[in-house]
RNA sequence: GGGCCCAUAGCUCAGCCGGUAGAGCAGCGGCCUUUUAAGCCGUUGGUCGCGAGUUCGAAUCUCGCUGGGCUCACCA
């Protein structure tokens, strides 16, 4: 079988092929040079004494005289990401985690060996550098080296200085490249990290417990979704990816846990796109004695807030539009929704029939109508009606929904776990935020009536049965959990990637994750 | 899965009305002890994604395959 031979050797060996390989060799030649100069490979004995941007901080403010007379002594460590050579000095620009500095290395400062040192270094090597602070000519603080030394060699040549690496499945596949060229990546990255800083510090100052629950599932639940499937050898069980966290938590409210929250990650074996990634970051959070209407307050808080946070200002900028989370959010329900944007009358979001017209007329296809109506042969006309209508929604009105808005008011047969609605038990209690017509976050009162949800259940599996593949299992321990009473409670999930994307301006999915799912490579 | 587009040096890209491959950066050699996209002179480097076909001759035209991007479908 191909599938069983060994990858080609360059492969395993980055640059072992073609003219790489003379620029490989022409390193590694190098690397042997500094061997022979240090006694040592990969030496592993220089200590830094700060990070870059400790040095640029004793320099902040000091002119040339006075960094004379101080004669400050600094040891920084990094990536050397440019050089520029002279016959008798050079000098490099060095990069660690925190910042950017310039180092000059002179031949009549250093030994002789240094100085060698110096001639054998690459773009990319890692190198390690004390020396004293100055200001150049064109007053850059720069640290005039009194050691110069080679860390870890770079054997592989780095992409070009100033367009980097633009190929996007490269960037992806060889992330690490891609951030050391690419400080666009950097940022996206670091942005990402300070999201989940914000969202956590969020939640802790509001006294959510942060907690953390299987991501191994006997049973399925949680939301609608196809499952990746696994297998535990010693219990020989079969278990399932999670595709939500969502009845551990809610077991955990039932607990006595009345504000829990959990970040980590979802599996969904469906398809990829640039807003689908099979494993993806949710944050889901529980808040009990709330409603879905202190959700949509809290929310907007929390992207308003995050939106200061990470970009120093309410607004940001994506496909084209300029997305503000300053003002209130729109509220929309979905009844009103199909109104204003796809012709419903009222009469139609009663009867199946009436509603079919409709929903054909707004260009949904008869197959897909059809699809829909397969599984909920047991539903009233009404249901049909509200379900169908979903169809419509997210094909007429979705496009609408650039600005935040909190659609709300679902119908009740394809929302399982939902509190239905006082007012009208064929709707519930829950608001999906659309940003950018793109679906944000999830939320709603939690359903915790256990005669109810046992229905609910039920009506999931005769779904399954008629063959939807995303139809939720019947989970009996989350039943007998309700019967152990559940506070009122409402519940929300936002997807942490989609959130990262508005803040950044990606467009991708995958330019957010660091390393999304990719074929194999050939 | 459907449609459209892309794949040429380590990187970024030209070349594509068929005549056997080019630039910049990186690299190598030389000059240069305050440069910062440093500069000047010289120079190495390519199975033009893979496989067939058409042709005297294919990076270029045709078909297939692989990988990728966008888009539709599926999907939160």
């Amino acid at each position: 079988m191909d599938q069983l031979d060994f990858p080609p050797f360059s492969k395993r060996i980055p640059g072992m092929e073609g003219a790489e390989n003379e620029l490989v060799r022409q390193r590694r030649d190098k690397q042997a040079s500094l061997e022979q100069l240090d006694g040592a490979r990969y030496p592993n004995d220089f200590r830094m004494s700060c990070f870059v941007s400790d040095a640029l901080a004793a320099g902040e403010g000091k002119d040339g005289t006075t960094l004379g007379a101080e004669a400050i002594e600094v040891a920084i460590a990094g990536r050397v990401i440019a050089v520029n050579g002279f016959g008798k000095a050079s000098f490099i620009r060095v990069r660690d985690q925190s910042g950017t500095i310039q180092a000059y290395v002179k031949k009549d400062v250093v030994d002789e060996a240094t100085f060698e040192r110096l001639k054998l270094t690459d773009i990319g090597d890692i190198v390690g550098v004390r020396g004293t602070l100055f200001r150049t000519r064109t007053d850059e603080l720069t640290i005039q080296a009194h050691e110069y030394r080679v860390l870890t060699k770079a054997q592989h040549p780095l992409p070009e200085k100033w367009h980097g690496l633009k190929d996007m499945e490269q960037r992806h596949r060889m992330r690490y490249v891609d951030l050391i060229v690419n400080e666009e990546s950097r940022a996206v990255f670091r942005t990402r990290t300070r999201v989940i800083q914000y969202v956590r510090k969020f939640l802790d100052d509001r006294a959510y417990l942060e907690v953390e629950t299987p991501m191994m599932h006997p049973i399925l639940g949680g939301a609608n979704a196809r499952p990746f499937r696994t297998h535990h050898n010693a219990l020989d069980m079969d278990l399932y990816l999670r595709i939500a966290p969502e009845l551990y938590l809610k077991r955990l409210v039932v607990g006595g846990f009345d504000r829990v929250y959990e970040i980590n990650r979802n599996f969904r074996n469906e398809g990829l796109s640039n807003r689908h990634n099979p494993e993806f970051t949710m944050i889901e959070f529980y808040q009990a004695y709330a409603t879905y209407l202190d959700l949509m307050d809290l929310t907007e808080e929390l992207m308003r807030g995050l939106a200061m946070d990470v970009r120093g200002k309410t607004t940001t900028e994506f496909r084209g539009h300029t997305i503000d989370f300053g003002p209130s959010f729109r509220r929309l329900s979905v009844c009103d929704g199909l109104k204003e944007y796809c012709g419903f009358e009222e009469a139609d979001l009663h009867d199946v029939a009436l509603a079919e017209v409709k929903v054909l007329a707004a260009g949904v296809s008869p197959a897909e109508v059809n699809h829909t109506l397969k599984n909920l042969a047991d539903a009233s006309s009404r249901d049909k009606a509200l379900a169908i209508g979903m169809l419509a929604f997210e094909l007429k009105v979705e496009p609408h929904l650039v600005q935040p808005t909190f659609v709300t008011d679902f119908p009740a047969v394809i929302s399982p776990l939902s509190r239905r609605k006082d007012s009208d038990p064929t709707l519930v209690d829950r608001f999906e935020m659309y940003i950018a017509c793109n679906e944000i976050a999830n939320a709603f009162s939690e359903l915790n009536d256990p005669q109810d949800q046992e229905q609910r259940f039920q009506a999931q599996m005769a779904a399954k049965a008629a063959g939807d593949a995303e139809a939720m299992e019947y989970d009996e321990d989350y039943v007998r959990a309700l019967t152990f009473g559940l506070p009122p409670t409402a519940g929300e999930g936002i997807g942490i990637d989609r959130v990262v994307m508005l803040m950044t301006g990606c467009e991708n999915i995958r330019d957010v994750i660091l390393f999304p799912l990719l074929r194999p490579e050939g």
